[in-house]
DNA sequence: AGGTCGGCCTGGCAGC
DNA sequence: TGCTGCCAGGCCGACC
């Protein structure tokens, strides 16, 4: 599933292919790719411009056309961009010119294509659904701070809204929370500052170690010229349930956690005390002592 | 207002 | 072998 890793990898391939070139043309196989707009008024607003950059802000793929005009691609679970090789589930298709036909394959048809017209358009979008880049320099521990404090979900979830942190996916949620050895069930308001600024630092590394590695390939994923990324040979915990951790060897467990697989070494991400009745008035906040024996909740399975 | 849940969609696989 | 049914999951909209 393309998440900014993979997605970034997929602009920097094919970008030199794209801009500077004239789309002459989107093939619109599907029309649920154009929703709310019928295929043909989506093509018709784009076709005949000029790519002046391909950009990504979190996992869209930006086409910045000629004239304000702005296609944004979401490859959701599924989605591939393939450059001049024959697709399967193909459904849409980019001619550019003097550039090899570039197929939108998407088995699971969840991929949207989504026009905005003008920059304050483009920036009302994206402003709606993302938060900050984890590239940016804007993303500092304080930011993330501040957005912690603000929620009470657990920090899995937390990193999958990307209305707080644009670009992080089920990959990369699961490998950061590991990198910063914290347990996906923490609640985002109890993380102590040192776990924030873990967080904040492994969330980067992780993201940083996928494009370094050209994205992770599980199902579907492709580069536009068919190769495979590498990362999920690299992968910590994520779909490693049973095998051993590489940091100390305990068997990953598999949890759900907000309704997605989860995986974490509960040795090095230690669960968190769980049921937390308010504090007793006068009482110190945090820390209950751990029932003498007590063991975090047995694995199931 | 924030969290939770169902729907979208279909390939792949477990189970019979 | 072949069928059924369930799972995966990013995001949105409906709901509480």
């Amino acid at each position: 599933m393309p998440e900014l890793p993979e997605v970034e990898t997929i602009r920097r391939h094919l970008a030199p292919h794209v801009e500077g070139r004239r789309l002459t043309r989107l093939e619109i196989l599907d029309p649920r790719f154009a929703l709310p707009l019928a295929p043909a008024a989506l093509a018709a607003a784009v076709e005949g411009r000029t790519v002046e950059r391909l950009g990504r802000r979190g996992k869209y793929l930006v086409w910045e056309l000629a004239g304000e005009a702005f296609l944004l691609l979401h490859l959701r679970m599924t989605g591939t961009l393939l450059l001049a090789s024959a697709a399967d589930y193909s459904r849409v298709r980019f001619y550019l010119d003097g550039a090899p036909v570039l197929t939108f394959s998407d088995p699971r048809r969840f991929g949207t294509g989504e026009l905005a017209l003008g920059r304050p358009a483009l920036e009302a979008f994206l402003g709606a659904r993302l938060g900050v880049e984890p590239f940016d320099p804007a993303f500092t521990p304080a930011h993330l701070l501040a957005l912690t404090r603000a929620s009470r979900t657990p920090v899995k979830s937390f990193l999958l809204d990307q209305t707080r942190i644009a670009g992080v996916g089920n990959i990369y949620a699961d490998e950061a929370l590991h990198r910063a050895r914290i347990h996906p069930l923490r609640p985002a308001d109890r993380l102590r500052r040192p776990q924030v600024v873990a967080l904040r630092d492994a969330v980067v590394a992780a993201l940083a170690a996928g494009v370094e590695a050209k994205g992770a390939t599980i199902d579907d994923f492709r580069h536009p010229d068919g190769v495979q990324g590498s990362f999920q040979d690299e992968f910590l915990v994520h779909r490693r349930a049973g095998e051993p951790c590489p940091s100390c060897g305990t068997l990953v467990r598999k949890l759900v956690v907000g309704g997605r697989g989860t995986y974490v070494c509960e040795t090095c991400q230690p669960r968190p005390r769980t049921a937390r009745p308010p504090d007793p008035p006068g009482a110190r906040p945090g820390r209950p002592a751990p029932a003498p024996g007590s063991r975090p909740a047995a694995p199931r399975r």
